[in-house]
DNA sequence: CGAATAGTGTCTATGAGACAATATATC
DNA sequence: GATATATTGTCTCATAGACACTATTCG
C-alpha cells in the first residue's frame, strides 16, 4: 500500500463525500431526572415523608401539545451525545454539575410523529438542593411528580429449548395540581439456546408525550439495580452532608422496601466518612454528619 | 384543551415540520463480535488452545482503506438501530440469530473524517459452529483475530472531596497472517460529590479504523463483566452441548486467570441442565455433556 | 425519668474459595 | 493396573440477614 498516494486519495475521496446523499435521523438526549424531596412543612427527622420524584416538562407546542415529556433536547453538530444532555440540564434545572449515566437508544420506527428522530436516554440523580427552579414560559412548564412504579407478579414459561417471561409495571406520577400521569409497559424477554432478547410495549399511556413512559421506566430500573446493588450513585440524590439515617431512607424508597438499619450501615461503611457535625432541629437524639469517603 | 381543535393543529404542524431544517448526524451501528476458537488441530480435550477471537473487517474503501474495522454500517430509515445491528451481522457472517447487547453510544466530535456520524456499539457473542465464512471482496475482507488485552496497575489519587483514578489498557490483535494491531487506551475515572466522569482516550492506535479500538475496548469490559459476575451469557460463546470444562475455560479466557473446578460447577449448577450424551474423541475419561438449563 | 431516635453487638445461615478425595474411562 | 481426566466432598472464612441490645439527647 502506497501510502502517501493513499493519503492523497483519501483527501479526495473526503471532499467529495456527501453524507447527505443518504437519509440520516435526528438525535435527541432524553434524561430521566430523579430527586428526593420533602413535603412541605414536613419537620420529622426519623421518618420525613420524602418522595421520589421526577422532573417533566409541559409541550408548550406539538406535536403532543399539553402532555408531559422529560427534558430534553436535539443533539447540535459539534457536540457528543453527552453534553447534550448536560447542556439540556442545565438548561431546564440550572444544574450545571450532575450525576448523569447512559440509558440506552431509542430508535423504533413511529416513535416520534415528527419523522425519523432517534433518542440516547439518560438518567441524572440530583440533589434537590441544587435545583432552582426555571420560570416557566409558553414553550414549557417543568414540575416534579411524585414518582410510584406498581410492578406485578412475572409469569415464566420455559421447556427445554426456551425460556420466556413476562412482566408488566405501572407507572404513576402526581404532582401536587392533581395532574397524574400512569402507563403500563409490557416487559418481554425470551432466551433461547442463540440469543436472548428484551422486549417493551406501552399497553396504555395516559399522559406522556412519545414514547417516554418507557424511558422513564428503562431508567429507573437501572436505578433500582443499582440500589440493589448498593451502589454508592444513590448518594447523589442526598447534599454533601447526609445522616445515614437519611441515606438508608433513600435506598428504601427507591427499593420500596424496608432494611434493617444494622446492615445497612455496615454495608455502607467503605463509602462513607464521619464528619464532626451533627443535624439540627426539633427531635431526640441528633444524628451524626457523614460524607462520602472519596479515599476509599 | 379542545382536544379536537388541537388533533387538528397538530396535523397541521406535522404537515408542514420541516425536520431537515436542523443538521442531523448520520447513524451507525457497530458491532464487537466475539467468538471461541480452538487452532486448527488440537484435539485435546482437557486443555484445548481455545482463544478468544474477534472479528473485524478490512477496509476496502476509503477513509481508513486498508485499516481494520469492527463489522457495521448505516441504520437505514424505517429500522431500529438494533434491527440494524443484526441485518449487519447477517450479511457480514450469515448468522442470523445471535446475542446481541448494547454497549453505548459513541458521538465524539471528529470519530469519523466523513463528518458527523454517530455510533450505537454492541457486543455479540457468537457459536463459530454457527459462523459461514462469507466470501471476501474488493469491498471488504473479514478475518477473526486473536484477542489479548493487557491491563495496567490502576493509580489512584484521592482527597476529601474527589477521587479520581486512572489506567491504560492495550489490545492486541493478531491472526494468522502475522497481522498485528494494537492499540493503547487510557481509562479516566473521577468522581466528586456531584458527579462521576469516566473519560476514555486513545493514546496510540495501530491499524484500528475510526474509533474502534476504544469501542473493541467497551464492549470487552462488558463481557468481562459479565464473566466477573458468572453470568450465563457466557455460554452464547459455545456450541448448544457442552463439557463443564469447555464452559469452564470459557469464563477463564474472558478473565484471563484460572478457575477452581468444584467451585465452579457448583455456581453453575443452576444454569445447567446434564444430558445423558459424552463427548466423543481421544482422551481419558470422556467428559458429560451439559446444556443450557431454560427451566431454572 | 421516660420517650424517641441513634447507633452497635452478635447469632445464624448461606455462599465463596481452597483443597482433598473419589470416580471412571482410556491407555 | 496405571494414568489422565472428570466429578464430588468438605473445611474455613467472609458476608448477609435477623434481631436484640446499648447510647444519647430532648421533653
Amino acid at each position: 500500500m502506497n501510502s502517501g498516494s493513499s493519503k492523497k486519495e483519501e483527501k479526495e475521496f473526503l471532499k467529495n463525500y456527501d453524507r447527505s446523499a443518504w437519509p440520516a435521523p435526528s438525535l435527541t438526549a432524553d434524561i430521566a431526572v430523579f430527586s428526593l424531596m420533602q413535603e412541605e412543612g414536613d419537620t420529622y427527622r426519623r421518618d420525613p415523608e420524602n418522595k421520589l420524584k421526577l422532573l417533566m416538562i409541559q409541550r408548550g407546542g406539538h406535536p403532543y401539545k399539553g402532555l408531559w415529556a422529560l427534558p430534553g433536547g436535539f443533539c447540535r453538530e459539534n457536540e457528543s451525545i453527552d453534553e447534550t444532555a448536560s447542556r439540556e440540564l442545565k438548561e431546564e434545572t440550572n444544574v450545571s454539575e450532575a450525576y448523569l449515566e447512559p440509558v440506552g437508544m431509542f430508535s423504533e420506527r413511529g416513535r416520534d410523529p415528527r419523522g425519523w428522530i432517534v433518542s440516547q436516554a439518560f438518567l441524572s440523580l440530583i440533589d434537590p438542593a441544587d435545583y432552582r427552579l426555571h420560570a416557566g414560559s409558553d414553550a414549557w412548564k417543568a414540575a416534579w411528580f411524585d414518582f410510584r412504579i406498581e410492578e406485578n407478579e412475572e409469569s415464566k414459561k420455559a421447556d427445554a429449548q426456551a425460556a420466556s417471561s413476562e412482566r408488566t409495571y405501572r407507572i404513576l406520577l402526581e404532582n401536587k395540581e392533581e395532574c397524574v400521569l400512569s402507563a403500563v409497559i409490557r416487559e418481554n424477554c425470551r432466551c433461547d439456546a442463540r440469543k436472548e432478547t428484551h422486549s417493551y410495549q406501552i399497553l396504555n399511556n395516559e399522559g406522556f408525550a412519545f414514547d417516554h413512559a418507557l424511558i422513564i421506566l428503562k431508567a429507573f430500573l437501572k436505578l433500582r439495580r443499582e440500589a440493589e446493588l448498593s451502589s454508592p450513585v444513590l448518594f447523589y440524590l442526598l447534599p454533601e452532608h447526609f445522616t445515614l439515617n437519611q441515606l438508608q431512607k433513600v435506598y428504601e424508597i427507591v427499593l420500596n422496601r424496608p432494611l434493617l438499619t444494622a446492615n445497612f450501615r455496615r454495608k455502607m461503611q467503605p463509602f462513607v466518612r464521619e464528619t464532626e457535625k451533627y443535624i439540627t432541629g426539633p427531635g431526640h437524639r441528633p444524628a451524626r454528619l457523614f460524607c462520602r469517603d472519596f479515599e476509599s
